[in-house]
Formats: structure tokens, C-alpha cells, sequence
DNA sequence: GATGAATGAGATTTCATTCAT
DNA sequence: TATGAATGAAATCTCATTCAT
């Protein structure tokens, strides 16, 4: 029985997300380079070739990767409101970052160590600070609106901060135990604005 | 006439000097599998050949460029002192910390690439922890030793965002000014542990 | 519309085949040493890279090359029946001995110069003396049954001329002519166990 | 002190020796492929490019070492007499042959292993053909000398059977004891030639 | 859409040989 | 004579990608 164009298109779609699944884990665990295709598809259970219906090469799937991860990760997050943050939605945000980053490990793991790479996706840097500049934006509101004195000082010790705790926790989760790291650095967060 | 065998020594230790530092650079500017022994070779502009002269291996390369690292980093900090930290010395620790991150920018480069590849090499990971361990220890002292209300909670705070501002510095040293990201990590630890 | 696993499996088989049969024949020439992949796959007029679709190393295929070599050769000798060999049998053997020697030349080339150097096959010299070691047996009740009056000193010159006459087909066949050799080690057979 | 001409003269024979029988024994145990210039100067404890003040080339080393073998071995034999064998002095010629084998088993296992490969040496075959030759004559002329009906036959076999007990000596030297290959072989002949 | 055999470019590695000293 | 650093050719091996079916 021939299938509808629905159907196919059904297929084709989650076959895409099959291979993508399988890559980014793979990508995540083992890093870009030394994952090779031949690993993706056996994983994934499908053949080599068939990849290559998908996508144009292995270097696609990394930038499609990483543009799906960063909508997953930064729509989640929902931050397209009025643009001020209240005490409880800042704690909010930073346990919603907590939670989404338990996850989305294997994403946040290849984004970190793609930060250190930049030249594996040309297009990664752009992208993250286009998404990452709002966020940053937020907090300053956020922080200036607490009285903060130096705004901008405890910008870069909060984002610090934030980004190292997630490094502990994709890089050695067993360093610090995650959730006493979440409230620790919440806490942090509140002394430094508070001066 | 055969050259002395200081003369050789010489030439041994200049050359494999040469290709560390050039593969350091390759490694952490390029990532470590993107970068082929060709190229290191010819930018140490020396055959392909003779770096094997010198090491086993690529990877031994990395397993070497990883312990001098290592031991140049920690081993200037100096931590080998009564095992209590006064105010300066804190300060003066963190301030070391973030100029030899500036002087070997290369290095910790590399360093948290591999943070997020531990399988690259096996020996990297318990080096690490044999490294951080006392600097944990020392710091976790200093910051009883001022009282705060909770250490443990305390420490997870202060090292997340030094571990943050150093990726800032390394990933992305465009987004917060040096020196005043340095300065802002070191007001906030003090409030941090005042609490 | 892709092949059908059975398509594949025949193609893989015979593709295998080619390379043994390839590597089995310059080895024997030009020695396992010299001969290099790349000459195996001119040879058999594949690229290199399809020789390592087929095996995982240079090395493997001297391994199966010996197993099958072996199989092929000892299975062909038949000498799963009672363990008693009568005379007209004892003939046999050794005829079929030479006949396959003949038919399988370039497998008894390699494996007369493998057994000067073990090192190359580990698996090599175990499984020889597995295969050897019934065939031993076997002659050793013969030699008991035609009444030798010192059937192990007997087995002794048998063994040790056969393995002469071999190495000479195979290594100078020139020297002698082989169906002379042969008649001569089948007479001088009997003359030994005779006394 | 300067050196004399002679001391030179004395110091070049012994460096030269020195190498070849390094690297006799070396090619003996693992082969000559897989033996490298750097494995005998190690061995030897000179210099890798000493090797080349001595012998312009690897296969230089290889060529020395069977033409001085062969004059070794053959002329350890001493069969330049009379031209005929009596029975004690054909007795005496197979079991100095053993005793030298035994003598000299890295030169017998290096002879065997190029046997089966020609092409390492091209000089070699002619070299064996010359020496051996001689040897077939006398041992032509033993064999008739005692009466036998079939001399070329039993020439063939007792070749044959010199040439396998040699193997096992060298290749498999745990197969068979050797003093008992010795006298199973010696007394075997007789039985051969007797009919 | 799906398969996996096949390719070929390029990576790592080895080693005989040369050469400045 | 003696040294060992240096070279370069060639070997082994890997893998993204193509293609016939």
C-alpha cells in the first residue's frame, strides 16, 4: 500500500530526529571529531548512506544541532515578557536554567566544548551571543532594580558564577552535589547585589 | 668528530621545546583532532618524521603538553605555605590565578577543552583532581576562617565563578573587560562569605 | 531500491575471497613483509581502503589466510576414520600429501616461512601442532602395526623426510622431480619401519 | 696516542663483526624485515650511523652475513678429499652437520627462512647451488658405493630426510629430541641405501 | 526512502639512510 | 672513526562521502 505524502513526510521527520538524537549524545559523550558517521548510523540502526539523505554532511548535523539545541534550551526559558524580572521570577529563571541544563546534558556538554572550539561551527558564536544578549539585558534590569551600586561589576560575578556552576555540573557533576550548588548559587547571587 | 653529549642534550630538549609549544598553540587555537602532526611539523618547520624522533605519538604529545602544563600553572601559585590564607594572600592568590590564565592563555585553553573530553586522555582527569584538590582545601579554610555562615555552601559559590570568569576569559574574552571582571570576582567572594 | 542481504552477502564473500586469494599469493612470493596493502589492492583491483572494509589489519589477513590454509589443507586429509591405517591407506595419505601440496603451493610456501618466524602469527605455531598432532599419532600406529622395532626413532626419520621432501617441492622444486621425490619417500618409508 | 695503521685496521674487523653478529642474531629471532638498523646499533651499542661506515646498506649486512655463513658452515665440513665417503667418514659428515647446526642454529635459521624467500637475496640461491652441489656428488657416490639399486631414489630421500631433520632442529626443536633425531636419521640411511 | 560496498584523500606512523659535527 | 638529529619516502589505517541498486 503506497503511503500518503503525509506519511512520508511523517517518516521523514522522525527519522531526522532519530539521527539527531543519536549524534548528539554520541557528539556529547564522545566529542564531534572522533565520532565518526559509521558510529552514528549503527547507533541510530540505520545505514550509512541514509544519512546523507538527511543531511548534506556530517558537519550539518552539528549545526543543526546546535541551532534546534538553542531554540529548545532558549525557548524554554520563555523570557519575552515585559522585560522586568520580580525576585521570585529571577529565582525562577536560575532554577528553570538548573533544570533544563539536567535535561539537556548531552546539549550542553557539546555547547561548552564548542565554545572552545569555535572554529568546528563557524556560525556558533553568532548565535550565542544573539541569544545570550537578552539574557543578559534581563539580569542587569534585574540587578540595577534591587539597588544594586555597581550594576554592572556584579553582572560579570553573577554570569560568572552561573556559567561555572554549570560547568561543574556537565563537566564534574560529582565535584559538588547539584542541587546544594543550585540553592548556593542562588543565594550568592542575592549577597552580591546586595553589596 | 661526534658533538658532545651535552651538545646533543641541547639540541634534544631545544627541539622538543619547539614542538610542544607549537603543537600547544595548534591544539588550543585549532582543537586537538582537527590538527595533524603535518601541521605542526611544518610550522615547527621540521619533517614529519622527527617529531616522532621525540615523542611516541600524537597523544603523547598531548599527555606531555598536559603534565608541564599542569605543573607550570600550579606550581607558580605556590600553594605550599602554612596552609592558611590571610586576606592578602587570598586576594593575591586569585589575582596570580587570573595573570597566569592571561600568560598561558593557550594552556588553560586546552585545559577546558579536555575538561569536556576526559576519554582524550585517560591521565588527564586524575591530574586534575590531584591539582585541585589542596586549592579546594585552602580555600575552604580561609573561608571558615572569616566566618561564614555556611563554608560548604560558600565554596561551591566561589568556585563556580572563578571556574566562570576563567572560561570567560579563555572562551570569550570579548564579553567582560579583564580587568574588571577580575576585580568584580574578588569584591563578590568577600561578600559572598560575609554574607 | 536497495540489494537484498542476500545480494550483499554474496558480494561481501567473494569480495573476501579475492583478497585472500590476492594477499595468499603475493605473500607467498614476496613474503608478508613486502608485500603491502597497497600492492594487494593494485592486485586485486580494489582501492586500499575497500582491503580494510574486509579486515581489520594487514595482519589479520594472514591470520584467516592460516586458518583457512589449515582448514583446507588438513580437512582435505581425511583422517577422521578409525585411526588405523592400512598400508594402501598409509600410500594414500602421503600421495594426497603431495597433491595438495602441489594444488596449494603458495599455502605451504607461507606457511614453511612462517614457521621460521613465529613471531608473526601467534596464533600460528598452536594451531600447527593441534593439526600435526593426530596426523603424528596416526603414523605412529602404523609404524607400531607393521611391526618397527623402534617405532618412535622410525617416526623420527618418516616425519623428518617428509617435511624435507616437502620443503624441497616448495621451496626447490627444481632439484628433484616431484613424482620421483615422491616414489622415493613412499619406498624409503617402508625400508625404514621394515629395518 | 695516535693509532697505527694495523690498530685501525684491527678496530674496523671487530666493529665489523660486532654488527654482523648482532645483526645475525637479530634477523634469526625476528626476521629481517622486522629487525631495523636501529635494533642492531642498540644491540650493539653503537651508533645507527656507524652501521653505515661499515656496510652501505641494510641489505649489505644481510648479503655479508650469508656469504660469510655459507663459507662457515661448508668449509667447517671439509669435503675436499678424495671424493669418496667411507662409512665411518659419512657418519662423521652427518653428525658434524648436526653438531654444526647446532653450532650455529641463527645462521641455519636465517639460511631456512630466506630459503623460502628468494627475492630478499638474489645472490643467495646461486650461492646454496654452488656449495651444495658438491655435496650431492659425494653422497651420489656413498650411496652407489654401497650397492644400491636405486641411487638417485635414495639420494632423494635421504636428502629429503637430512634436509626435515635440519627443519625440526632449527624451527621446532622441541618436536623431537635431538640426539635421537641424530641417530634415527644415521641410522635410517643405511636402511634407505640397504633396501 | 534505504542499503552498504566502494572510493580517495589524508592522517598517523615507521625506518633506511644522510649529514653536520 | 663516531654520533645521533634530521629527512623523506612509503607503509598502515581511517573515514566522510558517493553511488549502483
Amino acid at each position: 500500500m503506497p503511503k500518503s505524502p503525509e506519511q512520508y513526510d511523517d517518516i521523514r521527520k522522525q527519522k531526522k530526529q532519530l539521527i539527531m538524537n543519536t549524534a548528539l549524545e554520541l557528539f556529547a559523550e564522545n566529542g564531534y571529531h572522533t565520532t565518526s558517521i559509521s558510529q552514528i548510523a549503527s547507533k541510530a540502526k540505520i545505514s550509512k548512506g541514509l544519512t546523507y539523505n538527511y543531511f548534506k554532511s556530517k558537519s550539518e548535523i552539528l549545526n543543526e544541532l546546535m541551532e534546534h539545541g538553542f531554540n529548545e534550551i532558549y525557548d524554554n526559558l520563555d523570557i519575552n515578557h515585559d522585560g522586568i524580572l520580580t525576585e521570585e521570577e529571577f529565582i525562577f529563571f536560575i532554577k528553570e536554567n538548573f533544570r533544563i541544563l539536567r535535561e539537556n546534558m548531552h546539549h550542553w556538554k557539546l555547547f561548552f566544548s564548542l565554545l572552545l572550539q569555535p572554529q568546528v561551527s563557524a556560525t556558533f558564536a553568532a548565535q550565542y551571543e544573539e541569544k545570550a544578549g537578552p539574557i543578559f539585558n534581563l539580569f542587569f534590569g534585574f540587578i540595577k532594580s534591587r539597588g544594586s551600586k555597581n550594576p554592572e561589576s556584579d553582572l560579570m560575578a553573577i554570569s560568572s558564577m552561573l556559567e561555572g556552576a554549570f560547568l561543574y555540573c556537565v563537566a564534574a557533576p560529582d565535584v559538588f552535589p547539584m542541587d546544594k550548588l543550585e540553592e548556593a548559587v542562588i543565594n550568592s547571587c542575592f549577597k552580591i547585589i546586595r553589596g
